[in-house]
DNA sequence: GTCTATATTTCGATAGAC
DNA sequence: GTCTATCGAAATATAGAC
């Protein structure tokens, strides 16, 4: 890894956590350890746990946000496009770094926290409705199909796969769900 | 409430906790608070957290596998029926009890607490794909569509939906979803 | 900016009296 | 079966020296 600031590797750190155990299951001393950086020097840089854990999900949020547009904006058919997303590689049994966190009370609790996961999940139903109302214009799908509601739900299923792959342990059903909703996707 | 015995007030207080604050965030001394059950008798009657928590997410899931099994075998074509199950009252913004465990660290390390979590969701996952089977005898739905990828991809929107809905602190993308797919399998 | 010391609560449990 | 006492570790900081 890059040489990095001391804030930094916090804010890494943080977000790895964050990803892996949750916020209610992240210490300050377990940032601390994996960061390198001492008890002091942490609290000199950030308030307290919540303010690191606001910056770590901005950041993920925001990376998240540009690589998903990314990808929807390559070159291709809407459903071409929409296939190449939700068929991209992906860690399943870690979960979605920012849809895990709703499972949190603390986090649903805190606006300050919950606004950036659900401005994320928001902008991408936005941009997923968008490619399938290109899709819908080009005679690809079903023009009685609403192209909000049908993105809402392709993300649904994307955030629900997650849910049943970590529950089997396996990437199974998430794979399995995709090809669920490609299927009505292709026949609708 | 009914009176109960120690040993119920005991798990049910933990099916409240678990669903409420997940299983990292649920205190033994919670759980006697809310139970009115004393430190020593809860050690008596339980080995620990994990014990209790093997009871109360066993008894969640039963629970859980009843009522929708109820559901869908009330009288009906296919699509009427996974339509009443979709659209059925629910307190959206509490989220899955059995499908929001799958985001706790704690529950995926512990084979034990993830099982009975695993077969809930796969029972359904199988009871809804015999609904759409039996639709696709009737006509209702295309006969190109795979029931077991279309079952799986309709509960992952349910689990997503709940994701999408805490996130914005609403129920409303958890209704828009639920019409996304419904949309998908109507014009299928 | 970083370090070490200290502080208060809670976590998750065990021990042993009643 | 239930109660109170006790325990070592961890959570989440604050204080103050360097």
């Amino acid at each position: 890894m890059a040489v990095m600031s001391t804030s930094e590797r916090l804010i890494e750190s943080t977000r790895e956590l964050l990803w892996e155990r949750g916020y209610v299951g992240t210490s300050p001393k377990a940032i601390q350890q994996r960061s390198g950086v001492g008890q002091g020097s942490m609290y000199h840089h950030f308030d307290g746990k919540p303010d690191l854990a606001r910056a770590a999900i901005s950041r993920t949020a925001a990376q998240m946000r540009a690589q998903i547009d990314a990808q929807l904006s390559r070159p291709g058919t809407a459903m071409e496009r929409i296939t190449g997303y939700l068929r991209r590689e992906r860690d399943v049994l870690k979960g979605c770094a920012i849809g895990g966190l709703t499972q949190d009370p603390e986090i649903i609790a805190d606006d300050s926290l919950r606004q950036p996961v659900d401005e994320t999940l928001r902008w991408l139903r936005g941009r997923l409705a968008e490619v399938l109302a290109q899709g819908r214009d080009q005679g690809e799908i079903a023009a009685t199909l609403d192209p909000a509601a049908t993105a809402t739900a392709v993300v649904a299923v994307l955030q629900g796969g997650y849910v049943l792959a970590r529950a089997a342990g396996s990437a199974e059903p998430f794979t399995v769900a995709v090809d669920g909703i490609l299927g009505l996707l292709a026949s609708a």
